[in-house]
RNA sequence: GGUCCCGUCGUCUAACGGUUAGGACACCGCCCUUUCACGGCGGCAAUAGGAGUUCGAUUCUCCUCGGGACUGCCA
């Protein structure tokens, strides 16, 4: 009723290309965004200029669209609660700090890094990541800090933590969870250089957008989730739902990264992943609807996602299973889809043979895709048959020397009076023959195959030889023949 | 080291405190298509360990063990 919009948002930093890990989360944003009429920010975290990069901006926005999640409102598309950048928005984080400032919950700090540097040196390997700021500049007079200001002493402005035991969330996915505040130290808010951390960035976007809902990857949990609440406090700020993530790990069970292989989405797109596929995956690992059901398309994850059904334990990423989903996929696109999928994948493909012949061309993309795992396996397929040499001398003790030679003639002769070539008046004169020579099953298929492929497998033997074309499976069989009664 | 989270087949996961612990990927076998693949059927395979609560524990509690995340003037 009087229930608020639910607004969440996806907000990658960009400085490499977007990740699975991240791109999942996005994924579940959407997802809860569509399923309950909410809306879906993008915006983009580049407050570190120095490994922010456009060249990666522009990777997430095609990734995204590429995935098909569309955002309502951010990068790109604007909205009411622009600019999306957090670079453009430094006057939002000052204005947030000078009011942090003034209620004595932020303070000027000079210290140098080399200075902080020294002291966690001081302590021994055990300890260093025991380190915390020990709040030297917390009680400076306003005299010294003119002074340092004066001297142009560079300085940062620190959160002062406030005294209080422990920091409480109620997180969406794991219930309520307390941290101990002095497990913390007084973090940085604003650095040297002006520029505004990750926290107070966030902190300051999600509140200033109306963000309802965060959710994020379980990364974010222990250290920013309760800074980011003493921040909402320490201003008087209604508080959003927070919701965490099971991370994505690879197979060594550590956090899913590059030395795990491909792993950002252009990277798969590449490969030759279908997005429905890709999304499919992502959504099951760490979420599922409760029931037995796997195969979903973006409406139906829209219509059964929901936070309730995330799971709170880590998920590994599984190849294997993805490369499932896309060969589901792919035996369900409709060929001609695929064909333009083909031209736009890369240029190589726009080579290939028979793809000006656009009837024969379907046909053949048309028969492969049972066999396919990958979309660039089709391309892949053709041009592998078109360069495959026919028979070799290694593979000829695997048949029956004289029965090949009658098949061969056979074979020969009624491909010559075919007129119609295609993969169906093949599949008929291979029925025909094996018929009238009384053999069939392996016996009939793998010497054919050897004569024109020199393996026993592939796709179905009738698009092989379509494939190939008429002219050049008559020289094959001859070739074929020719060793085969010289031996 | 500290803090916190997590622990069902190898992997993703399902299971009002009562199920022969279910499904999917992978793997293996069979069938189908006169081959392979696709598809169909079947098989292998799990509640980390130990206490407790309970008539009954995968489910609730505690301990142990194991895994992970965080611990930056990165996000």
């Amino acid at each position: 009723m009087n229930q608020k919009k639910i607004r969440v948002r996806f907000p990658p930093s960009p400085t490499g290309n977007l990740h699975i890990g991240n791109a999942r989360t996005a994924l579940f944003n959407y997802l809860y965004a569509r399923h309950y009429g909410g809306d879906f920010i993008f915006r983009i975290e580049d407050t570190d200029a120095l490994r922010s990069m456009d060249c990666f901006v522009q990777n997430e926005i095609d990734a995204l669209r590429w995935l098909g999640i569309e955002w309502d409102e951010g990068i790109e598309k604007g909205g009411s609660f622009g600019p999306y950048r957090q670079s453009q928005r430094i006057d939002f984080y000052m204005e947030f700090v000078q009011r942090l400032l003034l209620n004595q919950n932020a303070y000027y700090c000079f210290c140098s890094p080399e200075e902080l540097e020294q002291e966690r040196k001081l302590l021994d390997d055990e300890n260093a990541y025991a380190y915390k700021y020990a709040g030297k500049c917390r009680y400076l007079t306003q005299k010294e800090i003119e002074n340092n200001k004066a001297r142009n002493i560079p300085y940062t402005i620190r959160f002062k933590l406030p005294d209080i035991e422990k920091v409480e969330v109620n997180d969406l996915v794991r219930g309520p969870v307390q941290f101990p505040v002095d497990s913390l130290d007084d973090f940085i808010l604003v650095r040297s250089n002006g520029m505004p951390t990750y926290n107070l960035a966030v902190m300051v976007d999600d509140a200033t957008m109306n963000i309802t809902h965060v959710i994020r990857g379980e990364d974010h949990f222990f250290g920013n989730t309760p800074r980011q609440i003493l921040l909402y406090s320490a201003l008087s700020l209604p508080l959003p739902s927070f919701g965490h993530m099971p991370m994505i790990l690879g197979t060594d069970r550590s956090k899913l990264s590059k030395r795990h292989g491909a792993f950002a989405v252009t990277d798969y797109k590449s490969m030759g992943f279908l997005p429905e596929a890709l999304n499919n995956y992502m959504a099951l690992l760490g979420w599922s609807p409760g029931n037995d059901l796997e195969l979903m398309n973006m409406d139906e994850l829209i219509q059964y996602f929901d936070l309730e059904k995330v799971q709170s334990s880590p998920a590994i990423f599984d190849f294997n299973k993805l490369k499932w989903f896309n060969g589901q996929y792919l035996r369900k696109k409709d060929s001609q889809e695929l064909v333009d999928m083909i031209e736009n994948l890369d240029e190589e493909y726009l080579n290939i043979p028979y793809r000006n012949q656009k009837n024969d061309y379907l046909k053949m993309v048309d028969g492969l895709k049972h066999y396919a795992i990958l979309l660039r396996d089709i391309p892949n397929l053709i041009k592998d048959i078109e360069s495959y040499s026919g028979l070799q001398r290694d593979k000829i003790s695997e048949m029956d020397t004289l029965n090949a030679l009658n098949l061969l003639k056979e074979l020969i002769e009624q491909f010559k009076i075919c007129d119609e070539w295609s993969p169906e008046a093949i599949k008929n004169i291979i029925r025909s023959v094996g018929k009238k020579m009384n053999i069939k099953g392996k016996m009939l298929f793998h010497p054919i195959r050897l004569f024109v492929t020199n393996t026993t497998e592939g796709p179905d033997l009738n698009i092989i030889i379509f494939i190939k074309g008429k002219e050049k499976v008559l020289k094959l069989l001859e070739q074929a023949f020719d060793l085969l009664t010289k031996e």
